[in-house]
DNA sequence: ATGCGATTTGTACTATCGTACAAAAGATCA
DNA sequence: TGATCTTTTGTACGATAGTACAAATCGCAT
């Protein structure tokens, strides 16, 4: 059934508050925030400066709605996603479902909202790497309750691994993950050309398989316990 | 032997120049680049905005100079460092000597200079993410031989592993570590304190840790050939 | 067609940006 | 001490930032 758009949610281009958003997205997500103004977020979405004003108020807020778009979808995907994942018995598969379950929709499209969840877990980064206060207090809100949920997932189908290793992990995830789409041309250029790091099924399949197995790496207390330590602290 | 300093170098207060690149160092790598203003700068370096515009010309200057202060130091430590990882004799023992050589000099000063190459890992991190054109310039002619030294070493320690998973894995290793330096307090956060975060020593050893066993993973090909590959494409 | 609320436009205001530049101050050596 | 060079200061200028606001415009119900 096609609902009869009321008045409230007409517009007079198709609609310029999601051009005003994508936009914004993208410029923020490879310029960072401070670097792009009001101005070129307009232009960019073909709209006037004060558009930008009166959909959105501030600058701020634009962010803010950003987030707002994404975040919902976007965790409860990855809800689904761990649950089935902790339903696979085998625990070696499940740990894979998991790990799967976390980049998976952070690479993909979680919303369909304007192209695609990459561009926004891109943004996220950029925004976490310039220490942005309006999403540094949406992160720490949104997404602790998610990453929990994984960090216990993650540590049932490892009892033997401390919680605090795997923390760790689940935080060296997060910024190869975050790292992968902010640079993405790095891995071509070091790979001369054998790899496309802009492939997302590439990056998701060499993320996964990778993360795995530094997870099931051995604690750090155990490890190689007969093995001298090499110390890395040299004289010059 | 003291050398008497020539008149080109005196300065009336101690060295306000570097005091304006540790300021400026400090600032970038917190904030950004874009949100940091000249004006910030001299005022936490206790200089007149003048003093900046004078030593370093234009604020891109500034940064430059910062990358030229730190890059050599600390490729020239990774560099001795991976030398010496090369002559381990044990692969396993020689694998994880050639990641420490890889990360130490990031966490820890590579030159002394101004209190630490940590603080200028963050800001390559944070310049990285914001698409710095300076940087990017810099980053692609001085780190990229470093970086290939190191993917060679490493491939020649894991010879079954395609080259192009061990781009990938270093790939992975460097968006963790720069994560690592970004955010730190997450990981106290999520570790609801077990961990610091800000410990660079438990950041190095975890770092090492789980980055050897992820290089050590099976090669993507032959990944669990076996088993059936679980599809995390969902219809919501 | 007309009136009305929603949206877009154009413009302006203030603040701050990077940077230039002349003057002041300090250091060095004949 | 006085001349000279280096460094710091103070100020100013043009550009651009975020945002406010009134006028113009559009879509739609009546």
């Amino acid at each position: 059934m096609v609902r009869k758009p009321t008045s409230k949610e007409t517009a007079r281009k198709p609609n310029m508050r999601e051009a005003i958003l994508a936009a914004a997205e993208e410029l923020f997500a490879t310029n960072g925030f401070n670097a792009v103004s009001v101005r070129d977020i307009a232009q960019a979405a073909g709209a006037n400066p004060g558009s930008v004003t009166y959909h959105f108020k501030t600058k701020d807020g634009l962010l803010l709605e950003i987030y707002r778009r994404h975040c919902g979808p976007m965790n409860l995907r990855r809800s689904e996603l761990l649950a089935a994942a902790k339903r696979v018995r085998d625990l070696q598969d499940r740990l894979e479902a998991i790990v799967r379950a976390y980049v998976v929709p952070a690479f993909t499209s979680g919303s369909d909202l304007a192209g695609g969840g990459a561009r926004f877990t891109r943004l996220r980064a950029v925004m976490s790497a310039e220490g942005n206060e309006v999403a540094r207090k949406i992160i720490a809100q949104t997404f602790d309750d998610t990453s929990h949920a994984f960090i216990d997932a993650i540590h049932e189908s490892l009892p033997h691994i401390p919680r605090t290793d795997i923390v760790w992990r689940s935080h060296f995830l997060l910024g190869a993950l975050y790292y992968s789409l902010v640079t993405p041309e790095r891995v071509s250029r070091l790979s001369r050309g054998e790899a496309d790091g802009g492939d997302a099924a590439s990056a998701i399949e060499q993320l996964v398989q990778a993360t795995v197995a530094a997870f099931q790496a051995p604690p750090l207390d155990q490890a190689a316990p007969t093995r001298r330590r090499t110390v890395a602290t040299t004289k010059t």
